[in-house]
DNA sequence: TTGTAGGCGTTATCAA
DNA sequence: TTGATAACGCCTACAA
């Protein structure tokens, strides 16, 4: 592979010019540089990221860290996030932890040791301590914030806000025996401010409940369980045969949401007529079922745009307040409600 | 950030005997190790990535180069890679080149320039000729193979045989009048030893319906498009329109039979009473789809392992002869075939 | 406008 | 068993 000392004798210029001309740098003139350019280009030069790294300690390339890349969340977080930084001139490593602590510890170190200039982490077991150990210095984003009072960028969705959204939808709609799933029950003073997703999830449906006059009871809470098309539906299965009457499931996530429908219709129970079902997120696949989902859609383009904007911004140098960035989402009225 | 130089002093002994130290080597004694080790873990020490690279020419870590991550095939390989490169203990740096020639050039460059050791690469505009000029000496393993005489690795699918089995199946249930989606017709003469994989799928479709005594014919092709749930669903939307009869769908992936399923419901048709639907890839969402997508389904672990096992033994110096991968797959009745 | 030179943090070869 | 020391390829004062 050629360096710039290779071009820089067959340019018949030293070294140092040579990465002055690659650059730009307007004290090369006009003739040299072309020479330096024409060089590179016949030997197929292309500059040793890891010595530039080593040496300016910029790598033109940020982490997308997350838990799980096998979801369609992830997926069109990924997505979104790689188009945009791209657009401004960087690069995106993904990579995912699975929820195990060595993992989080070997990626972030390899990643923000040389790999990146900054990172868009979630982490899941790693305390903010222990990340912030691990970050060199190196700016970071975190997804879903672990404790309140925090001195690093966050950026998440309105979970509260959003849940009580879409169960007011489901209430207005006439349902009157909702289900949700799924998670545990608690009591709404426990979980009223919490910070955990998962909890604030219940705590806006319980809340739109208090709203409408209900009072949220445990037999409305099924298990706890992975946010998947596959515990959902198995899930949702038992609370049919349960005998549990219900006439509306809010679910934790569109997968969820999915996978409810499927459980229902395996149990003959037809949306949205027997039972209305509404999601969170807003992944493409839901458009595309029998019978389209509705649910509350994050969307993924401001994401991507407010996390690489703010993780750049600090790459630069910005040291301003610490930022809690909140993703919009919005209603998405298809087919699952009546 | 700590380097070898500070555990070197903390520990009281030299820059070379701590890089020894920390990497086991058999002639630094027990009680010096454990100094070091000591230093570096109060110093919270993590070595420099760049640095590393630089010197010894080595990352751990392999690239994986897609078109596009937005689409569950995608995620579900990059998720299985990710995941059994791990188990081997290389890191897998995703990207997405997003049919961008210009993106492709970038990524493999910075890629291969100096971040990974190896590369899984699926190219789009790229000439083999262009791709290896950027590789650098460095192996790479080619998915949907662009030239028949190629000395460099690849792996795919048996798309003609797949897509034979799945029509197959579909003749074996009974229909007569099969409608593949989506691509324009071409002459059984002119695909049946193409190398591009979508024209591979025609062929094993014409071969089937050869094989069962019926002539392909141009009305059964549903205009080339995108392999998308929306143009699919679009597709045959139109097409149910326009009159054409048909008893069954053999569709080039799952994302486009579940936008077919979609469709033909959007037309009132139902599946597989009225049509039978059959996909190829075997994304998990088609299971939980209703009517659950009969399809063929690809072995996405074996995916990872033969890759990774046969990029990092060509890391390893491995020079034998040129591989040609396949990666196994099966059919999966399910409920969208009669 | 261009060249010289030092160093970024490692690894690996020799000596000691 | 350990310590100097010389690269790896690039960037950037500073000197010419």
């Amino acid at each position: 592979m050629a360096t710039m000392r290779d071009i820089a004798a067959e340019a018949g210029v030293s070294q140092a010019t040579v990465s002055y001309a690659l650059h730009g740098d307007p004290s090369i003139s006009q003739p040299t540089r072309d020479k330096v350019l024409a060089a590179a280009k016949k030997l197929d030069y292309s500059i040793n990221v890891s010595a530039r790294t080593l040496r300016s300690g910029r790598t033109n390339a940020i982490g997308l860290v997350l838990q799980d890349l096998h979801n369609p969340y992830s997926m069109h977080l990924a997505d979104a996030v790689s188009r945009y930084a791209q657009s401004r001139g960087y690069q995106t490593i993904i990579q995912q932890t699975r929820y195990e602590s060595g993992n989080e510890i070997a990626i972030l170190q390899h990643i923000v040791g040389s790999v990146c200039d900054g990172v868009i982490f979630s982490p899941s077991r790693l305390t903010v301590k222990q990340i912030r150990s691990r970050l060199n210095g190196k700016p970071a984003l975190l997804l879903s914030p672990i404790d309140s009072d925090h001195d690093y960028d966050t950026i998440g969705l309105a979970c509260e806000q959003n849940m009580f959204t879409a169960t007011s939808y489901l209430l207005s709609t006439g349902c009157r025996r909702l289900l949700f799933s799924s998670c545990d029950y608690a009591e709404f003073d426990d979980v009223k401010n919490a910070l955990d997703t998962k909890w604030q999830r219940v705590a806006g449906f319980q809340r739109a409940l208090l709203r409408n006059g209900i009072t949220p009871e445990p037999w409305q809470f099924i298990a706890d369980h992975p946010w998947t098309r596959r515990a959902s539906r198995d899930a949702i299965i038992d609370a049919v045969r349960s005998g549990i009457e219900f006439d509306g499931v809010v679910c934790i996530n569109d997968e969820s949401a999915l996978g409810v429908i499927r459980g229902l219709d395996e149990c003959g129970l037809r949306v949205p007529d027997d039972v209305s079902v509404i999601g969170f997120d807003g992944i493409e696949e839901g458009e595309f079922f029998s019978p389209a989902l509705t649910t509350v859609a994050v969307d993924f383009e401001s994401f991507a745009r407010q996390a690489v904007d703010c993780i750049i911004e600090r790459i630069n140098g910005d040291t301003g307040p610490v930022r809690d960035l909140i993703i919009p989402s919005r209603l998405v009225v298809r087919e699952s409600t009546r």
